[in-house]
This record gives C-alpha cells, sequence and structure tokens, in this order.
DNA sequence: GTACGGTTTTGATATGAATCAATAATGGAT
DNA sequence: ATCCATTATTGATTCATATCAAAACCGTAC
C-alpha cells in the first residue's frame, strides 16, 4: 500500500493513457492516438481516496471533473433543508462532474464508496482542449447528454415505476456496466450500501430490503449483504420496463 | 397569420440575432458582438408549429437544437411499454434538444404547447462554431450542465416531496422564468394542461387538481384554467423546501 | 345557439410503500 | 476473540396518493 503511493509519487503527476486499461471507456476514447499525449499533459494523477472521504464539495469552486480509475463514486446534493439525494454512482472509466460544466461552483459532494482512485481533468485545461480536438469536444457533448438522458430515465423510474421494477433497473444498470469493462455482469459486489440505494430510487431502506429478499424467494437474484448474483436476467428485463437504451 | 408566414418567407432562413428581444437570455448571450454574425450565419427561421405539432420525435436522426422564440414547448420520452414521462417545459429563450447532443437519435419527442416559433441551430454547424469561440462552447456546457442540474432536482423533488411541494416548486420555477423575459411572475397563463403538469412532476391529474383548488382555498393562488395568479409567493416558497438553487 | 370531445374538478375507496419498532448480522477496532 | 457501531432484515401499522367513478366545465365546430 505504501509500495502504491510511492509509485505515484515518482511520477507526480502526469497519468499515462496510453498504459491505462481503462481508455476504451474513458476520456482517451475519443482522442486519436497521435493526439493522446494532449490529453495526457492535462490530466493529473488523482490521489488515492479512502471509503467515506470527499473527492469534492457542494458550492466549492469548480476546478475539474475526475474519471474513476478504480473504486467507485457516489454524488449527491444536500437541499437546504439538509435532505440528500443521490444523484449517481460513477464507475470506473466514469467521469464525475458533468453536472458543474459550465458553472462556478460544484453542483454536488463526491464521495468515495470504497478505495478509489482517480484522475484529474482541471476544467479550464479541459475546456481549451476541447476546444481544439472537435472529436473531443463532441465526445463531452455526448457525454453529458448521456448524463441529462440518464437523469430523464431515473425520473421515469421514479415517478412511474414499482419498488421492484426500480430495483431491478439499478441491478441491470451495474450489470451493464460492469460488462462494459470485461467482468461479470452477474456476480458482482455492490460498490454501494442499501441506504444509498434506497435514496438514489427514492424508497426507504426497509423496502429495498423486502424487495431484494423477494427477488431472492423468487430465485431472481442471490445476495448475501453487497455480493451479489442475478440468477435469471430475464426475469430482471421483464421487471423492468426500461432502463439502458443505448443511442450512441 | 397568412401575414407572418410570407414576413418569414421574405427572408427564408437566417435570423437576426442582433434584432432578438431573446438575446440576452438565448445563445447570443454568450457571444461577443461582433461575433453575433457568425452564429446569426448559422441559425435557420424555423417555420410555426400549430398547437401539438411535433417539433422533432424520439429516435429520429438528431439534427438540431432549437431556441423557442415564442409559444412554449414540451419534451418527452416514450417507453418501449408506451409510458410517457414528460421531461421538460420549454419557454422563450430557451434551447431544447440539449439531451440529444453527441448522439445519433433524438432522446426525446418534442412537441408545441401552443403556437410556438423556433429557431434553428444545425448541430454539426453549431458543434463546429463553438470549436472556435470558447464563449459560446463555455456556455454550451453551462446550459446542459444546469440541465443536468434541473433534472437531479426534479428527480430529488419526486422521491422527497409531497404533491404540494412539487406544484409548488413548478409555479416557482415558471414564475421566475417569466420574470425573466420582463413578463410578471405572478400573474401569468400555464402553457401546459393538468395532465402535462401531472406527468412531469408523477402525479395524478386528479391530485393536481386538488392540489391546485387547496391552494386556492388558503388564498395562496388564484387560478381559472391556465389562467393562475400567485397570491402569496412566501407560502409557495415555504411550502416548497428547493428548487431553483442558482449557482451561474 | 347547440352539441360534442376533451379537460378539469370533486368524491369514495384501495393500496404500495413509508414509518415505527425491534431484532439480527456485519465488520472494524481493541 | 470480543465488543461496539453501523448496516441490514423482518414485522405491524399508517398515510399520501392512486384509482375508480361521475359530474361540471370549456372551447370549438356545426
Amino acid at each position: 500500500m505504501a509500495q502504491v503511493i510511492r509509485l505515484h509519487q515518482a511520477s507526480p503527476l502526469k497519468a499515462s493513457c496510453h498504459q491505462c486499461s481503462l481508455s476504451n471507456i474513458c476520456l482517451p476514447l475519443a482522442v486519436e492516438e497521435n493526439e493522446l499525449d494532449r490529453l495526457e499533459d492535462i490530466v493529473q494523477q488523482g490521489r488515492i481516496f479512502n471509503r467515506g472521504e470527499h473527492i469534492f464539495d457542494q458550492s466549492t469552486p469548480f476546478r475539474s471533473c475526475f474519471a474513476v480509475k478504480s473504486g467507485a463514486i457516489k454524488t449527491s446534493i444536500i437541499s437546504e433543508n439538509g435532505e440528500e439525494q443521490v444523484t449517481g454512482f460513477f464507475m470506473p472509466g466514469e467521469l464525475v462532474g458533468l453536472d458543474s460544466m459550465g458553472s462556478k461552483n460544484y453542483a454536488c459532494t463526491a464521495r468515495a464508496l470504497e478505495r478509489t482512485s482517480v484522475c484529474e481533468f482541471p476544467i479550464d485545461k479541459l475546456e481549451e482542449l476541447t476546444g481544439k480536438l472537435p472529436d473531443l469536444q463532441h465526445h463531452m457533448y455526448h457525454l453529458m447528454s448521456q448524463e441529462i438522458q440518464g437523469s430523464h430515465q431515473l425520473a421515469m423510474l421514479l415517478s412511474k415505476n414499482t419498488a421492484e421494477e426500480r430495483i431491478a433497473a439499478l441491478l441491470l444498470s451495474l450489470s451493464s456496466r460492469f460488462q462494459r469493462r470485461r467482468m461479470s455482469g452477474t456476480n458482482f459486489s455492490l460498490p454501494m450500501a442499501r441506504n444509498d440505494i434506497a435514496n438514489f430510487l427514492g424508497l426507504a431502506v426497509e423496502t429495498v430490503s423486502r424487495v431484494f429478499t423477494r427477488f431472492q424467494n423468487q430465485g431472481i437474484i442471490s445476495a448475501r449483504g453487497r455480493e451479489v448474483e442475478l440468477l435469471d436476467v430475464e426475469a430482471l428485463q421483464t421487471v423492468t420496463r426500461e432502463f439502458s437504451s443505448q443511442n450512441s
């Protein structure tokens, strides 16, 4: 562990997108091989965050977007009366902070759900670069529109679907995101607590728990704590009416 | 009416941002006076849509963003099982289609809520231009992030707030948007039907109706059909715990 | 002016999930 | 290994809002 830190300190700021195993799903995906250096020039190797640590805080000056390298992040907004709404979960290869683009302050708070490392893209440099690389600009637009769409899907889920449907949708979403990283789509461990799931899906923790056991009794999933196995993906898809809707 | 059409056909394609009364809240807002021609060069004067007509349809090729010039637009997504979710209402000066940026197809369907005219920004030209005008690019990022934030607020509203709170929030949102256009923030007519309000806020029409009459009995608003007067904005703000959260 | 389809309102009842309450399991820390 | 705090599960009850049903209202076309 001390080793890891030493390693990073050896090359303190610059990260290598060339060597990163996530380059096919992260920002480099939109950059030509011969332009990749320009992206590397602006990326900073972020530090490692322990579970619960804040990557950034709502209403503090917006400086950077962060790509998750390992671990997982949750974002949430806190309303003035103190209520929290989890707005998203971010897995390796995904970009956090898009909801703050063009704003003075961060629009949400991001915290590590487990031990998490990130790459940092300072926003002024990133905007400058997207002005020069049309493909990268296009990709940023794409990512941001995806986040809008995802959020609309969530709104739909919240307003039209039952607790079971919401949870099935979340499980399937996680599944496909694991698969994108060439990991098992049927056997994974949830990065977040039941509480976060409940908050994200607009449910009470107790309801989440009950649905998990119900799914288990029906033989659709098998779950022990955060360890989940999807036994009947078909069934889950039947339960969910919608969520993914890819549209690259 | 025929006159209006003739007028537009006289200068068939090009719109004048210079002369537009909405230039201070629409895209021109982010463009220097001396660069404004470049924006005008790519804008097309869109046609006029009657109530109910589609501006664009979900899953058809994404070609343009549209700025509302007069009237109002609602966007919605239709899930595969046919359920509709209204995802937004767009008033003059606001940009429709951001949720499709960078995608091949439109992510939603947009239709006119009343007689509506629009300006059309072909997306290839717009992306090219934002690559050249950093301020415009920045503004696009800003608009898109605003839409993400708005959608997160909506999710919060849907998952944590009562029917009364949701409706109060919507009324206040509309109010502030009318005010931005120098119109009365307390006396306006709703561009949308109760049904659309209900769908947008994840409620049944009946519930919307009931809340309207309840607010009326409490002397908070006065409403007859789509005509609304906000009698006690304070009270509405008290009912709403959150919604606006400006963060320019 | 009258008639019609669609929208809005109002009332009565049913229900899914929240809340309240308690117990059980888990995972760090010592 | 044991203890404590946090997280998860299960059960009983309540409540806000959906649903079902019907009447009133409105705008538009004839």
